[in-house]
DNA sequence: AACCGCTTGTGAACGCAGGAACAAAGTCGC
DNA sequence: GCGACTTTGTTCCTGCGTTCACAAGCGGTT
């Protein structure tokens, strides 16, 4: 009757979630039964506090004193996360990268499925990729109706990647992955999350750099 | 003489100082001058106020009344991020996911080449891929000494990330982007970022079906 | 030359995530 | 059956990042 669970689960804390499940699955092909705070947040890079903190988002889940139990664990953050449902995507743009997207398997054991992969390069439709066509792009709307498709990755150009962003709103998909190095623009409801490869070197650029400039700046 | 500029910047700030780059520069081939916080907050899709924030990072560049001059700030990003020098890279696991950041050209333009391509299997080596042939991982150590390399991506399989990582640490790597689906272990002084693609979708997942919860779970 | 509008740069408050410390609770040994 | 140990779940606190709001400064105009 009471829900003192809280609906909001904290962004980060979704992300670690996931984490959390990869290592507990890696647990669970391995044998194990229990795991405790201190070792799963080993191996997920995390503080053990933090873990607890957000294993305290799906209620209570351990055994004081002993752990936590893999299998059990396992599903549930796997219940959360809503991994037992397949989720349908779109891909947009079949260059190398969404290639190599399309063809990875690691995202049909995660519960995501590709339904269309798409492009409007004539030289690429029809191209099979992981078991699949490419289609033309015209088909995009008519597909994301069909297949009730809600996630949607763009690896296009970045020069049509709002065109694209726009078309996948208007037909319906909520979410959208964006590869592409623009910053989209989406109407409210609709999420977007960018995974910038440059952004990323840089910044790693800048902190290897940084990391030497203290010694040169602080001559005292 | 004073030394009023803390040496240190905020990595979130480190990230958006590079979209920010990136913005300025299609600005500057679209023959504008000059622009203010608020437009460029807007194509870089955060708050004016937190764009001031962070330039304000590298000292006064903007005139107050009229805006930023493009190329100027732009000259001023690109030299704290760094981008004027080439950074060498060593990318190892020329899967799929390897082979299509290999080819991709957005790198080069940024400052990143890569100078050594590294996999394990005998199938792929002496493959051409960007205009390079791909190594036996047994070069890796001396090709990282021979380059000075700073950088190393790693697109290899979950399994033997970590091995890889350990021996691009050992050869005097500082900065490692890591592609595989595990947390990695590194001494102290060595920068690791992580790209999960399946934590990104299982994310806007959960958010996309958090979306429609309020509506289930709060029937007042 | 003085005024006015516009934009930057900065100071302060708010909210959130992360980390450390502590109490509750369960198990193992005697 | 009882005590001690281990580990969870929670609470407090500190620090960072973000946002709002205002004063300072520059250009254009009269």
């Amino acid at each position: 009757m009471i829900q003192p669970r809280p609906r909001t689960i904290p962004e980060a804390t979704v992300a670690r979630l996931a984490v959390y499940l990869r290592v507990l699955s890696t647990l669970a092909d391995g044998g194990r039964s229990t795991v405790s705070s201190g070792e799963l947040a080993t191996a997920a890079g995390v503080n053990p506090a933090g873990l607890r903190k957000d294993l305290s988002h799906l209620g209570p889940c351990g055994v004081r004193g002993v752990g936590y139990e893999v299998d059990t664990l396992r599903d549930r953050i796997g219940r959360v996360l809503g991994v037992e449902r397949s989720r349908p995507c779109v891909l947009v743009g079949i260059g190398n990268l969404g290639s190599a997207l399309a063809d990875y398997a690691g995202f049909g054991s995660r519960g995501f499925e590709f339904v269309g992969l798409f492009d409007a390069s004539p030289a690429r439709i029809g191209q099979r990729i992981g078991g699949q066509a490419v289609r033309p792009i015209d088909e995009l709307e008519a597909v994301v109706t069909a297949t009730q498709a809600s996630i949607g990755v763009i690896t296009t150009p970045g020069a049509v990647a709002q065109a694209v962003c726009d078309r996948l709103a208007a037909a319906g998909v909520r979410s959208i992955l964006n590869f592409a190095p623009v910053t989209l623009a989406t109407p409210d409801g609709v999420d977007v999350r960018k995974v910038d490869l440059s952004v990323e070197l840089q910044v790693l650029a800048f902190l290897g750099q940084q990391r030497l400039a203290p010694a040169i700046g602080e001559p005292a």
